[in-house]
DNA sequence: CTTCCTCCTGCAAACAGTTGCAGCTACAAT
DNA sequence: ATTGTAGCTGCAACTGTTTGCAGGAGGAAG
């Protein structure tokens, strides 16, 4: 548990307690290789401490995630996946037809947030979007099954 | 109900249905001047209806969102927030310090999406997006406070 | 080491949204 | 007008997440 030393520095310097549940918890999404649900989680947890409860693991990422340690996102599974911010940043397209998920660089949202914060001073926070719409394939399919039904959808979206 | 002709005749070509429960769903957020959560929309309908059911109405939504007449956004309420498409797309900032919400242009994410769909084939459902972050003045009160400033992000989407 | 204050925990109940099911209905075809 | 059927409805049960509360523990100060 020494690498979550820095962490738990964080933690206490804004008044928060380091409690034997918070380092699992903490240790769980960082030995992860990627996103975990909460249920996950907790599954992880469990099997060094059999009565954490969810609630407590809610309310620990809650705090991760307003120190900016962990992001949080819905990926359209009707469960949040959480993942530990330190590794690189990258975003999701998500087919909203086949949920076949693709891996979106961060360069494409660098330049929105720089026109945001320019035009509105505002500081967007882009670790973590899923962007939701249709893949080509699925594009393909909607033309040719759903004749001109959707023609409205059809005129674009975004361009 | 003239007025919802058009909507009328878009479900009725995707071989789906037109109920007086859906009836009554479309006009209660038509008529809206803005977004509204589910719960808005059930007791709207109630005043007609009073047999409506939570599960028809979110069914209703999802079909809705599915052909993009209505956009579903986490705006970081708790509960999703609907509104009828038609209007001007706009999309939001909201300060996760301070709450407040201002608009965002359209224009800012058609790049994004026109990029998307040049580099990877990917029609992003952009209708509108809510995006978390700093807003000018809490950013102040951060720097001053000796804040580290980083970000998490929250990606969720109309369709 | 003790005291104290605040923050944290587990429990239970509440809340928003989803799903499986049996029966009903819109609506196209006859 | 009648029929057939795909699709819709209400119900109830369920999932994922949040919240109020009373007791418990971290950790700074003495």
């Amino acid at each position: 548990m020494s690498c979550e030393r820095a962490t738990a520095e964080t933690l206490k310097q804004s008044g928060q307690r380091l409690t034997p549940q918070r380092l699992m918890i903490l240790s769980a999404i960082r030995h992860a290789g990627g996103h975990m649900s909460a249920a996950q989680i907790m599954e992880q947890v469990k099997e060094s401490y059999a009565y954490i409860d969810v609630s407590t693991v809610y309310r620990t990422l809650g705090v991760l995630k307003r120190m900016h340690l962990v992001s949080e996102t819905d990926m359209g599974l009707g469960e949040y996946r959480y993942e530990w911010v330190e590794r690189m940043r990258h975003h999701h397209l998500i087919c909203r037809d086949c949920d076949n998920v693709s891996l979106l660089d961060d360069s494409f949202l660098t330049g929105l947030a720089a026109d945001i914060l320019d035009d509105h001073g505002f500081r967007a926070d882009i670790d973590h979007f899923a962007i939701f719409g249709l893949c080509e394939e699925c594009q393909r399919s909607a033309d040719t099954s759903g004749g001109k039904a959707n023609g409205k959808a059809k005129g674009k979206e975004g361009a």
